[in-house]
RNA sequence: GUGGUUGUAGCUCAGCUGGUUAGAGCGCUGGUUUGUGGUACCAGAAGUCGCCGGUUCGAACCCGGUCUUCCACCCCA
């Protein structure tokens, strides 16, 4: 009985297409990040169990795949445990391991463990699978590759200004315009809380005001109200629903708002640095703005937030996000340690430029030229051009058998194959080779003697 | 983790209130065309109706479970 193939849920099979679309996007991310002056590293692809616990909150927890430890286990477990039917105390008596849940803990673990051989300012991007046991959606996968380009033991503010820039730069390359890159900082959100009266409070206050966008002031208001803000308090950040102008101007606000919080002028202070500093020099195809409301990944960001959203007109969320954290190291015992970084959502990027037919046309092209089949004799002589195209760099293949010559000239034609190269009886005669142009539909004779006289067309 | 949604040929989908042999378009194979693809015409192959169970004389259709898809929440790339 043979059984119906099929894939765990939230996990994809990439085609030859999709593959070569995918690298286009890495080698893009990849060159810039180089030229940036980052250096790739690599780390397992499961860690310690107790590496990644208590990471990523209760939420990010739940969310770990972990593995099952080898051999007997359940017999090794007391019985007060087992029957206790706990998840929680049972969970480290079965498995010891777990699936990366992303790239930042990993490289945290990573600089902790080999501090004594990096020089410092370290600068790696890394780009591997991670794995989340969620509930799948569209963009949102189980399995899905992350792409970090991260900076630690340097806590200049350029840096902000450099990781801004790289995005840009990247966005730049992959002929991605009006993608938005939004900018917060944490303390500016801690300053907030503060002055309003809520620091106890803070991610509750925080993941409400996130969401102004998706459910508006009254959405807001009506949520903070339930977290236990008072209404005094809510009171307070109306000024915040209504910022206007530049930036600039929505930084000299906030100061007015923040007073008294020497936190939250501190914040505002930063970012009035990033965003002049950006100012004087120019992005290409992005833009920067201040938004108050972003709050993601609060975990461990201390400074600086980003977020990077699809240009107007692509439903789609966040195609990238970053930030400062100033003791990621600490909780492996490193301290004073700080860091910044980003990140772009390799999965969702490719998902817009297919929207928008970003992908250039070139990279289409399984094979430049493709000989065609007439028996045995005359696959020779094509056999042999075929191996000095190659040696001149070129993809070239022969038709494995000869089929009939409409097959061939199908198959040709569904790969995309630009040139398709006939030589036939009459040409193997004359000693020449016809060369037909699948885009033109015209063909045109060269000699087997001068085939470089063909590399000079392509 | 909560609530909802989807599943019929390789692909996209139709199939009326349960009723005999389950359909279309595209694709595929062959032919018109034995040295020429994309167009046209002709013919053909291909489906345990996601899976398991139940109700019924009878289930693609109704009921339960399960897997999958997508959506909202949660969270996040």
């Amino acid at each position: 009985m043979a059984q119906k193939p099929s894939i765990p849920k939230g996990t994809r099979d990439f085609s030859p297409a999709e593959v070569t679309k995918r690298d286009y996007i890495f080698d893009t991310v990849k060159r810039q990040f180089e030229i940036f002056g980052f250096q790739p590293i690599e780390t397992p692809s499961f860690e310690n169990f107790e590496t990644l616990m208590g990471k990523y909150g209760d939420e990010g927890d739940r969310l770990i795949f972990k593995i099952l430890k080898s051999g007997d286990f359940i017999s090794k477990v007391d019985d007060v445990t087992y029957s206790s039917k706990k998840s929680n105390s049972l969970m480290p008596k079965i498995s010891d391991k777990a699936l990366r849940y992303d790239l930042t803990v990993p490289f945290a673990r990573y600089v902790v463990m080999h501090q004594n051989e990096i020089d410092f300012p370290f600068k790696r991007y890394q780009i591997q699978p991670v794995w989340r046991a969620d509930r799948p959606q569209k963009g949102r996968f189980r399995e899905f590759y992350q792409c970090d380009a991260d900076v630690v033991g340097s806590d200049s503010l350029l840096q902000e200004v450099e990781l801004i820039k790289l995005y840009d730069a990247v966005f730049t390359d992959l002929k991605l315009e009006g993608v938005k890159i939004k900018l917060n900082n944490r303390k500016i959100l801690a300053g907030i809380a503060e002055v309003i009266g809520v620091k106890h409070l803070l991610v509750d206050f925080t993941v409400a005001l996130d969401k102004l966008d998706k459910i508006g002031e009254e959405g807001v208001r009506k949520e903070m109200l339930e977290k236990g803000i008072s209404e005094q308090s809510i009171e307070k950040l109306t000024p915040l629903f209504h910022l206007t102008g530049g930036s600039l101007v929505q930084l000299e606000s906030l100061k007015l708002l923040l007073e008294g919080s020497e936190e939250g002028l501190k914040g505002v202070e930063e970012l009035i640095f990033v965003v002049q500093t950006i100012q004087k020099l120019g992005l290409k195809s992005a833009s920067l703005a201040i938004d108050v409301t972003l709050a993601r990944g609060l975990n461990y960001y201390t400074g600086a937030i980003f977020e990077v959203s699809a240009p107007e007109g692509v439903a789609m969320g966040s195609i990238g996000g970053g930030g400062r954290y100033d003791d990621l190291t600490g909780i492996f015992g490193m301290k004073n340690t700080s860091g910044v970084g980003i990140s772009f959502g390799l999965d969702r990027i490719y998902l817009v430029l297919e929207e928008l037919a970003l992908f250039p046309e070139d990279i289409k092209e399984s094979i430049q030229v493709l000989c065609v089949n007439f028996g045995d004799r005359e696959s020779m002589a094509a056999l042999q051009l075929v191996s000095q195209l190659r040696e001149k760099g070129v993809k070239a293949d022969l038709y494995p058998s000869s089929a009939k010559m409409q097959k061939q000239m199908k198959y040709a034609h569904n790969r995309n194959v630009p040139y398709v190269i006939l030589i036939g009886a009459q040409e193997l005669e004359e000693g020449s080779f016809v060369v037909k142009d699948m885009k033109q539909g015209n063909q045109k004779s060269y000699s087997l003697q001068a085939p470089e006289e063909f590399l000079k067309t392509l």
